[in-house]
DNA sequence: TGCTTTTGATTGAACCATCAATCAATATAG
DNA sequence: CTATATTGATTGATGGTTCAATCAAAAGCA
């Protein structure tokens, strides 16, 4: 909905949310965006529909005219993150140079883009991702994406480790760095201060260069 | 989770006779484990104290008289879930050879321990991680041993790198094993299970193996 | 040893706060 | 005027906390 995304912008512009006339899709992604907001601030377990009305500058009955219910606010909430996250790493794909280190090193980056990887993202994520383990309907969202993303990743390694004759096991290659991107995104959002968004991409390049040494500097440049 | 109920119903059991001081001690200890089961099986946000105290086989009110309230319960469940951890990888390391390759290789393998790693405890673990984001309190001890454990993990990568004549930044490559570490429980923990314990820590190893090849094979084994 | 008293653990029902969901009333747009 | 959007008070259920009563184990006593 990148048509509902400017004209909420316009919404958030003037004073909280009086404008009547926004339309129907408008409402919704702002409350979704409220809901973020909210479970950045309060997590899953304190969220109420009070404190996503308020911040959002609604009443309370709103949301179960928009949304049936709570549970539902939440999924959409979800599948919208998953959308937005989704969209970023394909871009980051597509946009790339037609050399594999060069999609990978896109690819990977991407995962760290200011908007993605925001704290109230990354927050909100994180209580989706707990709460996942024990609820089916967000395990879905959550993983969905993971699948392909993996796949992906999997055959850029392949290609790559061809191409340089590298002595490794591909799936145990992507995998990793799989693993290593959700464990920096991890520190990001659980640690006070650790380090920034530039520093847990630099620790990507550093591991790429580690790797695939003739594909990659420790500085981040791509050797084609 | 019925396989910790009954070594618990043992263990309660066989100190039935014995002082009501130990009584008390194991009373904790098995609303403790209910509590992570209970964590387990229903998440964060679900769990009730009718639910913890039924897993357990007690009453409702028997809680508050052991602990204080819910939330002092759940506190206690951390605080033991990070010493559960603690010790085992301090073990690990002190158990393990004089090398410090031996000592990572071991230290690492530790966070795969059966015990450590089992479902249970990282279903616990993960919504504690969630809810930390907005507690303070939850984030003082999720986060209060992982400071000591990077500075371990960045000193071993230190002495590695400069054994090996590595060209590599210690400080980045420390970070990304952490990161890799942290990443692969988030996959273990996902209920639909991608791959084993087993071949997490194979998962490692190659990753050691691509960064020392001098001083890791792929297949485990530590070369001094 | 047997009997009584005291302490501490345990129970379950009652109480009360919180909050999702509902709905009748109201405002606005077309 | 009609349909749609919005409000906020109300409702009903859920669940944490409290508490008086019960029970079992230890201590005191003869």
């Amino acid at each position: 909905m990148p048509l509902g995304q400017i004209m909420c912008a316009a919404v958030f512009a003037d004073s909280a949310g009086t404008s009547r006339k926004a339309s129907k899709a408008v409402r919704r992604h702002q409350l979704i965006e409220a809901t973020i907001d909210t479970l950045a601030k309060k997590g899953y377990a304190e969220l109420t529909l009070a404190d996503v009305a308020k911040t959002a500058g609604l009443s309370v009955g709103i949301v179960n005219f928009h949304f049936e219910t709570k549970e539902k606010l939440l999924v959409e909430t979800l599948k919208s993150l998953a959308e937005d996250y989704r969209n970023n790493w394909q871009r980051a794909l597509r946009d790339a140079g037609p050399a594999p280190a060069q999609k990978l090193a896109s690819l990977l980056a991407a995962d760290f883009n200011e908007q993605i990887c925001s704290p109230r993202s990354l927050a909100a994520w994180c209580a989706f991702w707990a709460e996942a383990q024990s609820r089916p309907t967000y395990q879905e969202h959550c993983s969905s994406n993971d699948a392909e993303y993996s796949a992906v990743t999997h055959q850029l390694c392949s290609a790559i480790i061809e191409e340089g004759g590298y002595p490794y096991d591909p799936l145990h290659i992507a995998r990793a760095l799989d693993a290593l991107l959700e464990g920096l995104w991890l520190d990001l959002m659980t640690m006070e201060k650790p380090y920034t968004r530039k520093e847990a991409l630099n620790t990507v390049f550093a591991t790429l260069n580690a790797i695939f040494p003739q594909h990659f500097t420790a500085s981040g440049t791509v050797m084609s």
